[in-house]
This record gives C-alpha cells, sequence and structure tokens, in this order.
DNA sequence: GCTTTCCTCTCAAAC
DNA sequence: GCTGTGAGGGGGTAC
C-alpha cells in the first residue's frame, strides 16, 4: 500500500551528523564500514563493466521487495517483561558474564517472574520544560516504550502517520534489506531493539525488532546512501539466482552422477 | 625427514571403535558427519567427471602438505598450569558460566596465581594391577600430562618413538589438513587439547595443541578413510586456486578499473 | 608452520 | 514475510 522506504532524509555519506541520531560510529565499525563499501564498491565496479548497463530498473523491484506493512506499529505494552529481561541479559554479556543457561525452562520461569511485576508509569515532570517533546511534533504524550526501548522521543500519532520512519523491522528484515550483519544487529550501542515472543512459537527464539529510521541511517551511512545499497542488493540477488541456475545445470548434465533429488545427488 | 602421516590403523569407515577411544560420537555429531560426507561426496563425483582422470598424483602432494615436524612431542610440564586453567574454563563454560572476563589483567592475574601452585605428583599405586599401563608397551611409566589432558595412557618412550600418533598439532593444523571444523574443535568431548602460550607472543591468543591420532582417528569416522580426506583436500584447494586465478583475471581485464594493487581496486 | 572474528550463504529446527 | 548455527573462505589482529 504505502511505501515503506522514503526517500533519505539526511545527505548520503554524512559522517557527522547530529540531533536525534542515536549512534556514532565506533573506530572498529567505520573502519569495518569503510572495508564494505570498498570492496561492495569493486564488486559493483566490476559487474557493472559485465552487463555494459543492460539492467536498467533494478532498483524498482528491490524497493518494491522492501515494502513493509506496518503491523508492528502498535506499542506492545504488554511485552515489556521481555524487553526488561532482554536489557539485562545484554548489559551481563557486555560485562562477561552470562548468567542464564540455555536450559528453557529456566528462562521461561523467569520470564514468567518478570511478567508477574507490576507495571509503574513513568512520572510526567511538572516542569513543562524538563519534559522531552516529539521529534516530530513536538508533543508531550510520547510513546514511553519507544523512549525506552530505542532512545527516540516519538508520539503515538506520528508513529502512525510516519511508517517510513517510525515502523518495526525484524532481524531477518535488517539483514535482507538493509544488508545489515550479525554483529552489527547483535552490537545493542549501534542499534536498539525490543524483544517480541516468535509469532510462529512462543517458546522459539525471540523475534527482535529494530527502528526503521535507525536501521535505515545506519545502513546510509554503512554503504554510502540508500541508491548504492539497492544497487549491492540486486547484485546480490542476480549472483544468487545465476549461482543456483548453475549449480542445477552442472548436476544435471553430469550423467554419471545419480540424482534422486535436488538435495542427493552421488 | 619422518612422515607423520602413517597408514591407518583402524579400519576406514569403523562405527563402532573400542578400546582406547576416547569420544564416541553424539547423534548429532553423526548427523552432521553424514552430511558432510554427502556434500563432500556429491562434489567429489562432480569434480571427478569434469576432469576424466586427470590428476593422479594429486594425494602426494597432500601427504607432503601434512608432514609434522614434532617440536612439541616433549612433555611440557611448566606448562601444567595453562591445562588446569584451561579444563575449569572448559568446564564453566559447558555448565553455562563464564567465569572469566575479557580484561587481560585479570586473566593474567590469574594465570601468575596458578603458577605459584605447587606441582603435585600422582601417586603411584603400589597394587601393580591397578596402575595404568601404557597402550603400546605396557610400560607403567606413563606420561601423566598425556593421561590428564588427553585421557590417553601413553609412556614418553613411546610418544618419542610414534611421532605419527602422538605428536601434537595445533588448531590451524588440524582444521586445515584433517579439515576439522571449529565446533568439533571447541567441543572437548569429541577432542580434548591442552593449551599453550603463542609462540609468537605470550599474550596473544593461546595455542591449542591436539593429539594426532585421536584427530586423525576422528577425521576418518569424519570423511570415511584418509583417501577421502586427501581427495576432499586437494578439490579444495584447486578449487581455491582457480578461483584465486579467475578473480584477479577478471580484476585485470576490465579496464574501467582503478587497479593499485590487488586489495585496492575500484 | 597462531588465533579470532568476520563475511556470505544455506539450511535446520524451533536458543 | 522467524532465528540460530554451521560451512567455507579470507584478512587483519595480537586473547
Ligand atoms: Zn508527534
Ligand atoms: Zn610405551
Amino acid at each position: 500500500m504505502n511505501t515503506a522506504r522514503s526517500p533519505p532524509k539526511t545527505p548520503p555519506g554524512c559522517r557527522d551528523n547530529n540531533g536525534n541520531s542515536p549512534f556514532p560510529l565506533t573506530p572498529e565499525q567505520v573502519k569495518r564500514t569503510e572495508m564494505n563499501q570498498l570492496k561492495a564498491k569493486a564488486l559493483f565496479a566490476e559487474r557493472l563493466k559485465e552487463k555494459q548497463g543492460k539492467g536498467g530498473n533494478g532498483t524498482d523491484s528491490v524497493t518494491g521487495k522492501r515494502e513493509r506493512e506496518d503491523r508492528y506499529i502498535q506499542p506492545a505494552r504488554k511485552f515489556m517483561n521481555y524487553i526488561e529481561y532482554d536489557f539485562s541479559k545484554i548489559k551481563d554479556t557486555k560485562g562477561g558474564f552470562i548468567v542464564d543457561d540455555d536450559k528453557p525452562e529456566g528462562r521461561k520461569k523467569w520470564d514468567e517472574k518478570l511478567f508477574s511485576k507490576p507495571f509503574i508509569e513513568p512520572p510526567l515532570s511538572l516542569d513543562p520544560a524538563k519534559n522531552a517533546k516529539c521529534r516530530e511534533c513536538r508533543s508531550v504524550e510520547l510513546d514511553f516504550t519507544y523512549q525506552r526501548d530505542f532512545n527516540c522521543d516519538v508520539c503515538s500519532k506520528c508513529i502512525k502517520d510516519l511508517p517510513e520512519k517510525y515502523s518495526l523491522l525484524t532481524k531477518t528484515e535488517c539483514r535482507t534489506d538493509y544488508l545489515l550483519t550479525e554483529p552489527e544487529l547483535k552490537d545493542v550501542e549501534i542499534l536498539p531493539h525490543r524483544l517480541k515472543p516468535n509469532p510462529h512459537a512462543s517458546n522459539w527464539s525471540n523475534m527482535m525488532l529494530y527502528l526503521r529510521y535507525q536501521a535505515e541511517e545506519f545502513a546510509i551511512r554503512k554503504w554510502g546512501s540508500l541508491e548504492k545499497l539497492d544497487e549491492i542488493h540486486t547484485e546480490r540477488e542476480t549472483k544468487k539466482k545465476t549461482a543456483k541456475d548453475k549449480r542445477f545445470m552442472t548436476r544435471l548434465e553430469g550423467s554419471s552422477l545419480i540424482v534422486i533429488d535436488e538435495t542427493h545427488c552421488f
């Protein structure tokens, strides 16, 4: 329906952005990011040379693929205890301690204990100057969960009205759509995230939700711009498709091979 | 000098070996191993079809590459505290706890404390039937460190005389020579290992040493036989070399690319 | 003949 | 449009 991908608000390739940007890049991240850009640039130049400019509308399909329905916009207050558990766990990992073990019954018990804790509303200060305001409309009625989970001061109305900035993405969406990697998504100092129970089954691994404008802003800094990101994206898609085709063709033309199906081949 | 790789003592593909074999395969390891064999078999069949049998002496080069000098044969008694530290750490990790944090000064302090502990010889029982004997020569004068670190009852003389079985390999050697993977080498129940200070610098990551016959026995069970392992090994080497050549050639023939050197290419 | 981590891709299983 | 882990490879770093 509505295209979730907006034109980039920040100029591409900006290094020193100010205002509400919650993630300054550490030197290691800057280095890795530049390395990624370098490799991507070289790869793209090679592919461009090969194709001689015959794939023109690749970005359209990519942007079309990257459309997101905004079903995660509603503030998930009932999952607040999940989030508290998540943050404490992350803090422990950073300090070098992993206190909770892998036993699922132990984890479930702890979650239930957290669920039983009463929910406390954050106190609203009487001095209006001390209260944070919505970064879009300057309203004072902020979404408390966004403020706590994503360090983002925004009101519920703006979250609904601007899904291209304030909708949430899953971890796999961040990986596939913005080409972010596991360590980048794991580092809560780069991109904070909220945990929700896995929609397939509640006892499966928790779903991780990231704020769209934060992921997009980091992707822009990582890849240069959304256009370059789209180029890399289409490159990988075509590369993946040709590799898959070639794999199947070589498997078929090998007459000495006993092909039971695509995965059982001697 | 001496070829460290001996002809396989155990028949290839054996599933239920007895005696001194310290590692029964868990169901997950059996499954992963069979999957590896399946994939390797399919890959090998494809390559064999491509080549039509013109690479005949590949195994010679591989066995030549896998020659090891036996400079780690001497029992490293002075590093015993490293080993104790290693085993306690592994035990904690298995239980879900990681007690030592990432701070280097903390680790160094602990090592020094362990170094100051007095070395206690294991008591020799007066009843000769109760003492374990060397699995080669039935001697009673076992190498205590091999018994403790590798669960292997062998005497110092046999360690020196049979380097093709009792020499030690580093972790990277196990990976490159026997094609073992990270989780397999990390699992102390599959392959126990001894820690030694990194020969490049003592404050670097500890060197991990594995007992050769144990690594070889597991590799045989994983890949079927040493001959099949060699086939897979040569396959990967040639594949790696052709990929590298192709990469460099395509990079050279792209005239629009600015090639500074092999790694800087726009 | 040092180790770790990272990257990309794939797939299983349900962290 | 779910996540984790593993394989395989490569490079930089100094757990
Ligand atoms: Zn607002
Ligand atoms: Zn002996």
